[in-house]
DNA sequence: CTGAAAGCGCTTACAG
DNA sequence: CTGAAAGCGCTTACAG
C-alpha cells in the first residue's frame, strides 16, 4: 500500500541508491535520469519514510522538549517558550515531541534511551531538577531553559533574575521611592524549587536594603479569590509603601481592578514594576512598565544551541550558562 | 556506542530472537533462559530502538497534534487541550508530536506521507479547513476538535456551542431578563472561519428572538487596550441591558475592571453568564456564571476514539460528529 | 522451548 | 554517471 524508493525505483527503471541520491544531492545525477526519477516520485506521490530514514542514518530530526504542568499554576508562558521553540526548530528541519509525564525523570530516561529524538529540551527547570542526571546520562546533548543549582556540564538558557532585580530597584530608587514591596511567585513555586522565586526577591531585597530602602517581600498567590486576597493584604499591611514590584502573573493581571477597589491611582499614588512575557501584557494587563521575561529570545536561542551541540559538536564550544539582560520597558506607570 | 539487542543475545547466550520474545511476551520462556536476559538486559543498560521497532511493526506509537498559534489570539486555553491530550495519549503508551506549522496542510502532508505518527488531532479546526483534504488522503486516522463545515468522514469532537447559547438565554429569560447583549469572540475569529463564534451567536440571537427579547451582538477584542474600550462601547450602546452574554476569554477577564470603573455591580445592577474553561475561570476571572468549554473531556475523548480507531478499526465504528453537552454552572453572578 | 533467517525502508561505502 | 550489496536494530513467521 505505502510507496517505497523500491517502487520509485522499478518505476524509474533505475536502482534504489539513484533514487536515493536524487533525494539527497549526495552524487550528481545526470539530466535524463533525475527528470525520471523526480517524475516517477510525483506520479506515484512518494514521501521517504522518516523511521526508516532515521535508522539508517541515526538521525530523527526531532527534538524532545520536556514540561511539567502543575496543578495550581498559571501556564500561559508555557505556550511562548513551545511557540519559539517549535518555530525555531522547524526552521531547522526538526519536529519536536512534546513530552508531560509528571514523572519527568523516567519519561526522559524512556525518549533519549529508545533514540526517539536528536537532543533535548528542558522546561520549566528547578534548583534541583532530578531530569539533570538523565540528561548528563543520556547520549544525546541537551538544553535547559532555566538555571538550577548545579548547571556543570550543561547548556543553560535563563533571564538574568538577579539583573533584572537590581534594574527594577535602580529605576525605583532613581524614581526617589523609598519604600516598596516586593510580590513574588506563589509559595509552591518556591517550594517545588522554582529558582527564578528567590534569585530576583534576593536581589531586589539586597539591592533596596543597600539603598537603605523599607523593603518587604511576599508571596503572591496563583487561584482567585486568593490572589485579590494576598494583594489587599499587602496593601494593608504596607499603607506608606510608594511602589509595588510584582513579580507573578496572577497578581499582576489582577492588579488593575484591586487598585481600583481601593480607589489607588497608578502612577500618581502608587508605581508599579512588574516581569512578565510582552505578549501577556498585550492581552492582558494594562501596560506597567516591566522587564520582559522574553520567553522568544530565550526558546530561540536555546534551540539554536542545542543543534548547534547536535550538528557540529566541536563549534559548540564548553556548555555555559547564558544569563540573558534583562530590558526594562517604561511604560509609564512609574514616577 | 549504543547497546542493541544483539548485545544483549551476545552476552545472555541466547538468539536476539529470544530476547526480542522476552521484551515482547509473545512466547512462552523458560524461567532460567527470562532471568539470565533480564540480568543481560539490566547490566547493559538497554532499551530498545524506537525507530527500528517502528519500521518492523509499521507503528511508531506518536500522534501528531497539530495547532496553530496566532498572533492576535488569547491562547491559554491551548494548553488545556495539549495537556488533556498528551497524557490521555501517554495513559494509552503514545507520544504526541507537536506540530505548529504556520502551513496547517503541507506540515499534516509531510508528517503523515513520512509516516511519523500513527494517528493524528487536528486542534483549532476552521470552517473549511484546509488540512481536512490531507487528512482524508492520509493513511493514518485522524480526529478533529473543533466542527468544520463539512465534517464527512471524519470523527469530530466539539462543544456543543448552538446548545450551550440555548441554555444560556433560556437561564436569562427564566430569571426575567428582557434586554441582553452578547459578545462574540473577536472579528478576526469569524474571518479566520472558526465557527464556534457564529454558532453560540447564531443559536443565541435565534433563541432570545423566539422569546420576544431585546438582544444584540457585538465583537470583542483580544488585545488591550482594546478590550476594555470595546467593552464599554457595548455598555454605553445598551445602557438598558441586564445581562451580558460573554463569549471571549479576553473580554471575560477584563470585564471585572470594567464594571468596576463604571460602577456596575455583578449580578445587583447586571447579570453576567459565560463560557470557558474552568481552570480559567480558577485562575482569573470572579466567578462568573459559565458554560464549561471542557477542553479536558474534548481532548481525552477524541485521543480515546483516535486510539481505538488505530487499534481497532472495526469497532471504532463509522466516523462521527460528537457535540459534547453543555454544562450551565451556576455561581450566582445571575438573577 | 529456542534459533536462524528474512525483511521493514532506507543510506552509503564499494565497484565499475 | 550508476548499480548491487551490506547493514541500521528490530520483529516474526518458519523450523526444529
Amino acid at each position: 500500500m505505502t510507496v517505497t524508493i523500491g517502487d520509485v525505483a522499478r518505476h524509474a527503471g533505475v536502482a534504489r541508491s539513484t533514487v536515493s541520491y536524487v533525494l539527497s544531492g549526495n552524487r550528481p545525477i545526470s539530466e535524463e535520469t533525475r527528470r525520471r526519477i523526480e517524475e516517477a516520485i510525483r506520479d506515484l506521490n512518494f514521501t521517504p519514510n522518516a523511521g526508516a530514514r532515521a535508522l539508517k542514518t541515526a538521525q530523527t530530526k526531532v527534538l524532545g522538549v520536556f514540561l511539567q504542568f502543575h496543578e495550581d499554576e498559571f501556564a500561559p508562558a508555557m505556550l511562548q517558550y513551545l511557540l519559539a521553540i517549535t518555530s525555531t526548530a522547524r526552521t531547522y528541519g526538526y519536529d519536536i515531541l512534546m513530552v508531560t509525564d509528571p514523572s519527568g525523570e523516567p519519561a526522559l530516561r524512556r525518549v533519549t534511551s529508545s533514540t526517539m529524538v536528536d537532543g533535548v529540551v528542558l522546561l520549566d527547570v528547578t534548583h534541583s531538577d532530578a531530569r539533570l542526571n538523565a540528561l548528563r546520562e543520556a547520549k544525546q546533548p541537551g538544553v535547559l531553559i532555566g538555571l538550577p543549582g548545579s548547571p556543570e556540564g550543561l547548556d543553560v538558557f535563563d533571564l538574568d533574575f538577579a539583573e533584572s532585580a537590581r534594574v527594577v530597584i535602580d529605576h525605583l530608587w532613581g524614581l526617589g521611592h523609598r519604600e516598596i514591596a516586593v510580590i513574588s511567585p506563589p509559595l509552591h513555586v518556591f517550594e517545588r524549587g522554582g529558582a527564578y522565586g528567590w534569585r530576583f526577591r534576593d536581589a531586589a531585597m539586597e539591592r533596596a536594603l543597600g539603598y537603605g530602602m523599607r523593603v518587604s517581600s511576599h508571596y503572591g498567590e496563583s487561584q482567585q479569590p486568593a490572589v485579590n486576597r494576598s494583594l489587599n493584604a499587602v496593601l494593608d499591611a504596607r499603607p506608606d509603601a510608594t511602589a509595588l514590584v510584582v513579580h507573578n502573573d496572577a497578581s499582576i493581571a489582577a492588579l488593575p481592578s484591586v487598585l481600583r477597589d481601593r480607589a489607588v491611582s497608578v502612577p500618581e499614588d502608587m508605581s508599579v514594576v512588574s516581569l512578565y512575557a510582552r505578549d501577556f501584557a498585550r492581552q492582558f494587563t494594562l501596560p506597567y512598565t516591566a522587564i520582559d521575561s522574553a520567553p522568544d529570545v530565550l526558546g530561540q536561542r536555546a534551540v539554536t544551541q542545542l543543534l548547534r551541540r547536535i550538528q557540529n559538536p566541536q563549534q559548540a564550544g564548553s556548555p555555559a550558562v547564558h544569563l540573558i539582560p534583562p530590558g526594562l520597558t517604561v511604560r509609564g506607570s512609574t514616577r
